[in-house]
DNA sequence: TGTGGTGTTTAAGGTTGCGTTAAGGCCGGC
DNA sequence: GCCGGCCTTAACGCAACCTTAAACACCACA
């Protein structure tokens, strides 16, 4: 399992770098935005953690156009500061998790552990596939077999989120957090309607529910 | 599993209730210190989620006058402010786990899951295992062999319950008293019918009645 | 500023299935 | 044998979920 560990704090480095490698995982660590920007282009990892406070180029603004360049591996942001807006903006620029410092290091154990285990199979490539059903991110549409199925920005959203988290138990109250940033209604139906209309172009069977617990995808297995 | 809030924001504690809820807890909700104080000697909770900045007493003071009073109930803090200090004092004064505000309300579920299992010493594995039986809390749902075992919400609280307490007696007011919140009637039983729908899917060796006393679980041993 | 089209959310009513209760049978202990 | 605790089953009520339609927001374009 390889990591890429981009942090200029070397006090942090030196004291995550043993730690990581202990629990076996091969870690590389670069300081710099812009080494780290270019290194994620030779080299598979399988995940990177990324400090928001970077020299040369800020973490954001890497992570961002990583995602632009087509490159999916999953990100756990570390943010020194925090701040809310942040946190949103750094899931929406395509990280998987966030840690706010000060943390425990065995925290960061845990996230690494979660989100690789999230990933497993799923967020390696632009276009995204998931129990016989793929996601193409540009075009905002799923392909069953052969043919393309258009897609409305909130399905898309949904389905992708579904599709990143195959087979997993996803709440109601869940899909509301990751689909709608914090603001969101409580006593609203958005989740089943969108749900409705997934099954509808997809197929009845591709989202399961579990009653009183949440929903999970299934795709066509 | 039982759970007390101790929160005086209340549109933290609406946002937290129905969350912790629809995962498969009951919960407890106080606003002020000095009860949580008392309460906590009432009920036999699993585990405390306490806020630090609270009207009457304060959490930290809360939290110290619990331990030496001899209650060793994991506790998370909660705290709004971002003081690192802060944090070492809860730690030193007996709490499990921090948060600091904001979060993610799904942050706090994976801290939860991750107190209760190292509570219980078991190693932290998002697959609970006990006695040839696994549990898989983010899909709700138990694995025998390689077989999976759908699961509905209470027998998945009820369960969980047991795995978290293998080989243990446990008495039917405890089970009672465990998975459901304080105004529940007494007089039913649940919990035997719910033990027999556990036995049906599980396979009717799982669950041992000790006649009088209560239940214990030993798996497939 | 209006107008139409598209996509999203709200609202209302129908349906389903889980959790609970209740009733009857069973079994172990005295 | 009798009583009390436990098991099993079926049925019911209600919350959770589904479905549909209509209201609403948004954007492009006149």
């Amino acid at each position: 399992m390889r990591l890429l560990l981009v942090e200029d704090t070397v006090a942090l480095a030196d004291q995550l770098l043993p730690l990581l490698r202990d629990h076996g995982y091969a870690v590389d660590w670069l300081a710099d935005g812009r080494d780290a920007l270019v290194r994620a282009h030779d080299d598979d990892f399988d995940l990177v953690i990324l400090d928001l406070g970077l020299p040369g180029l800020d973490g954001l603004e890497v992570l961002r156009r990583w995602r632009e360049q087509g490159l999916g591996m999953p990100v756990l942001i570390l943010t020194a500061r925090d701040s809310w807006a942040e946190r949103v903006d750094g899931l929406r620029a395509g990280a998987d998790d966030y840690l706010t410092k000060p943390f425990h290091p065995e925290e960061l154990l845990l996230r690494v552990q979660a989100v690789l285990r999230r990933s497993h199979g799923s967020a390696n490539h632009r276009r995204l596939q998931a129990c016989g059903v793929a996601l193409d991110e540009e075009r905002q549409s799923a392909w069953l077999d052969q043919t393309e199925i258009e897609l409305t920005g909130a399905e898309f959203r949904m389905l992708r989120y579904f599709m990143l988290n195959p087979r997993q138990l996803l709440s109601k109250s869940a899909l509301n957090e990751h689909l709608y940033d914090g603001e969101s209604e409580r006593d609203s139906n958005v989740v089943e309607v969108h749900i409705n209309r997934l099954r509808r172009k997809l197929g009845g069977e591709v989202i399961q529910t579990r009653r009183g617990q949440g929903y999970l995808f299934t795709g066509r297995d």
